[in-house]
DNA sequence: CTGAATGGTCAACCCGCTTGACCATAAACC
DNA sequence: GGTTTATGGTCAAGCGGGTTGACCATTCAG
């Protein structure tokens, strides 16, 4: 495999992480939920399962606690979710999602399905398995930075 | 294939974009080339061709006709590339690169390749193919935009 | 030849993020 | 127990990349 190769895949990659992030964002805008950015979804699925603190949400996005303070203000402010107190922390505060949080969730999940199934039309529900088999074993772990 | 795998699919795609831009940004940097961000990656290869004019790469980009012309400063200023009077029309200028420039686009294919073996140490060769053949047949053609 | 359209730049502003300082609580240590 | 160090969180100021708006030069359409 030549380097110029791998560079029309690493672009192929990118174009596609381009759009989906695109067609979801327009896919949750289009059910009602309004004045979020694409950063706000991977807040929120780190949220989702039990909630979060800011330090482990800013971790999770790969910014400063700051931003990441900043970015839980905008989600409280607008009603996607709310700062409790940190049982057995009385420093931390624990933020968690609001009902409209997890309808925001929903709505997002509703939305890449959707552009998934634009791919299966095109590849096959077959090959779209295939490619969330391969793209799971070569994820990285770590936090989800902006692609650029 | 329910919402929630294609979430999965969704998060896992994005996860690698994001490892992805960022290895190939730090093998450029270890290369030697110093001061540019993911971004100009693609405006490079917008121009590696046979140039273009600000507006075309400002499309390619998906930003504003300004912005794509302060980022020419900014490359032009640290040498990778130049601005040309345009033939045939005057008040279009032609960006070119540099043999910097060009050299800077090479240690890109290079750090794109490294990281694509990554991934066929962990898929094998044959599978590495078929991500790219099904990436490619699902990428759109339209500018590229940051992924969020 | 005149008027609209296009390529490009300059200027002001916005917004998200960073750095730096600071307070409150928790954990570690003597 | 009391002091020191580390950790969670916020406030404030500044930076950087982007946008909108205005403008000039050249080209194209009538």
């Amino acid at each position: 495999m030549q380097n110029s190769d791998a560079m029309a895949l690493s672009a192929a990659l990118l174009a596609v992480a381009g759009e989906l992030t695109q067609r979801i964002h327009d896919g949750v805008v289009a059910r009602g939920f309004e004045g979020l950015r694409p950063a706000h979804g991977f807040a929120f699925s780190r949220l989702a399962p039990d909630g979060a603190t800011v330090t482990e949400l800013a971790a999770h996005l790969g910014v400063t606690k700051q931003a990441a303070s900043q970015l839980v203000d905008e989600i409280v402010r607008k009603g996607y979710a709310e700062r409790r107190p940190h049982p057995g922390d009385a420093r931390a505060r624990l933020v968690v999602l609001t009902e409209r949080g997890w309808a925001c969730t929903r709505a997002a999940e509703e939305a890449a399905a959707e552009a998934v199934r634009r791919w299966a039309e095109v590849l096959g529900e077959g090959e779209v398995r295939a490619l969330w088999g391969n793209l799971g074993q070569i994820a990285p772990g770590g936090p989800i930075r902006p692609a650029w």
